[in-house]
DNA sequence: AATGAATGAGGGTTCATTCAT
DNA sequence: GATGAATGAACCCTCATTCAT
């Protein structure tokens, strides 16, 4: 990588990262690109050398922190030695919660981008495409020896699940803070795998 | 109400119905007070007497809309005779997701509004201070001889749960139309009011 | 008319002599929005009240200053008292070449914009309808007792010839000034006039 | 000439006829540097190391163009072998309408550029000094035994005269198209000639 | 000679808000 | 109360030009 490829790199990292402090400060909106070069250090022009406009940004944002986060969850469980299934689930679930409860800034940034449509959907960049996260849950479910009917089904519904209460709980403590809250959504994702497992 | 006052709550009506068509179409960011108060066919300075700005205009909008769709629920529930707990709750979820489904405009529109804390801390005008839903369901609770360990957790987790569900379904079809994915979102409702009732 | 009304024409009248005087000095390209409404000392918002953009306005404002030369030329006209076919059409032509010899930056406006096109598909305003010219013109042919083959091409012909030979003599001198081209530009629509003639 | 003075030449024919697309497509106003050189395949940069701006290129495509077609003209001219002064113009002429009739692009770039003073101010650049239009004209006029009052004032109106028509009638075909008018720009072209013929 | 990333002045356009009528 | 013409700050975006490589 030449001197010149590595200065792009640079300022599109730039780009990124104050684009991401100002959208969870003052949100989308509020944001104007004129915000975002000014915070960076760079000329208006040059933020057109690398996005559309503000929502392109935006979105590959959206996928590069929704995907580390989980990638976090990942690398921290391959760590562990875990071999029940549901403590598997649970720690990667916990890990996430206390990603978004260690930052709020992120918690506000991917909520509503946090769904299951993130993780079929999202065009990721080159360095993300490592994490194919559809197919580690599969290969996931494979070593172990249960098995769910519609396991996609699952994994959506406490996906979503996740993403609303953990928002309300930690952002608003609304009904409770997620502390009081977690053993209560423990079982509740007890419950639905039990209602998804087959015999 | 006089005249003057019954022509002026007409004003502020046609403003509501406008701006609800509009922000569904455009979105809210792109909706502009000029295309309201166009489409209502009154003056731009006429908005001004009744709102302070379009996020005024749209907040009140949502406590209507969300609280509506809600109310109908439960005045269709009062003319059937449930006397099951899970009929009741699998009922009014129904009974919701059908009016979101049969209405995508209303669907989009209460996306990210309809949680937990709308019906907590909602500001409602008077004429929806009416239904009082926390203590609706408290009600309804004694009616019915079960018990549930923190039964606002359990309520709190099923609505966040539809909350996300719905609009992937019946949006994006994604993971699946609604009609295939119901029967798993009642069987996961299964699954977590089980976890919360008491022996 | 109300003072509201009297107040827009007169915003509007202002702008068009400001982008007259402009587009004569700087041309339709180096002309700004922004340098018309300095000049005009109204708003920039103000602009978009009136026209869609500066082209709108300059198309607008060519089609008034057309047509109130060859309306002036008319006028002249009436006060005079010519039989003859051919005075009669040195005397407009003569009338509308001393407006340009007398305006430069008329000249310079009018140039490619004077053309048969302009009499017969210009989008006028209410306020020139009243002048048709190609129905003046065949008019005038009848009360006359000459006969022309397709009299449009002779008008044709002899507008496209004025329009380039003007501008050149009258602006560039060259190859002649005008007091020095103008017999011969004479000499050569007499003999347009003569090859259209019928017997 | 050698190797690199050979490559610089051919860098700049391709910036030559990139630009000519782009300006007869998108007109000289909406055709930007950045257009022309993705259009030639060039850096940015090098633009500026063959022209000052676009409307330097410009200017010298159009005298290149204007003059190209008058070459094409006599050339083939000089293939013929017209004795006749009246048949000689006409041939010049139509050969000129026949270029423009099959060749839009070129017609709408030459419009408003094929002027009197094209011929007797344009600056031509090496390759095309070969070529001295009205010295040519004076030796063509010389060898026919016709005698013209001011055979300047005639060309040039004659020139004007072309131009004017034949955009009008091979681009709008207004007020007809060129087949149907021809006939009668050569009668006016008759007659202009016959007055300025001397006895 | 050739490149193309970076610049930033300045263009067009929008739109919330005001205020005289 | 109701109007809507006028405002002008502030947005988005373009693009000629430069200059280190």
């Amino acid at each position: 990588m030449g001197k010149v490829d590595n200065n792009k790199k640079q300022k599109e990292t730039t780009l990124y990262n104050a684009a991401y402090e100002l959208f969870s400060q003052k949100g989308l909106t509020k944001t104007t690109i004129s915000d975002i070069v000014n915070a960076a250090g760079v000329a208006k022009g040059t933020f057109y050398l690398y996005f559309h406009d503000k929502y392109d940004l935006h979105e590959k944002l959206v996928a590069q922190k929704v995907t580390g986060m989980v990638i976090n969850a990942f690398q921290a469980l391959s760590r562990k030695d875990l071999n029940n299934f549901e403590d598997t689930v649970f720690f990667l679930i916990d890990h996430i919660i206390s990603q978004l409860e260690a930052d709020h800034v992120l918690l506000n940034f991917v909520y509503h981008n946090l769904s299951w449509s993130t993780f079929t959907q999202t065009i990721l960049d080159d360095s993300m495409r490592q994490l194919d996260i559809p197919t580690q849950l599969d290969t996931f479910l494979l070593q172990s020896n249960i098995h769910f009917e519609h396991p996609e089904f699952m994994f959506f519904t406490i996906i979503e699940l996740i993403e609303g209460t953990a928002y309300n709980c930690i952002y608003y403590q609304q009904p409770a803070a997620m502390e009081a809250y977690r053993p209560y959504l423990h079982k509740a994702i007890l419950g639905i795998i039990s209602q998804f497992q087959i015999s």
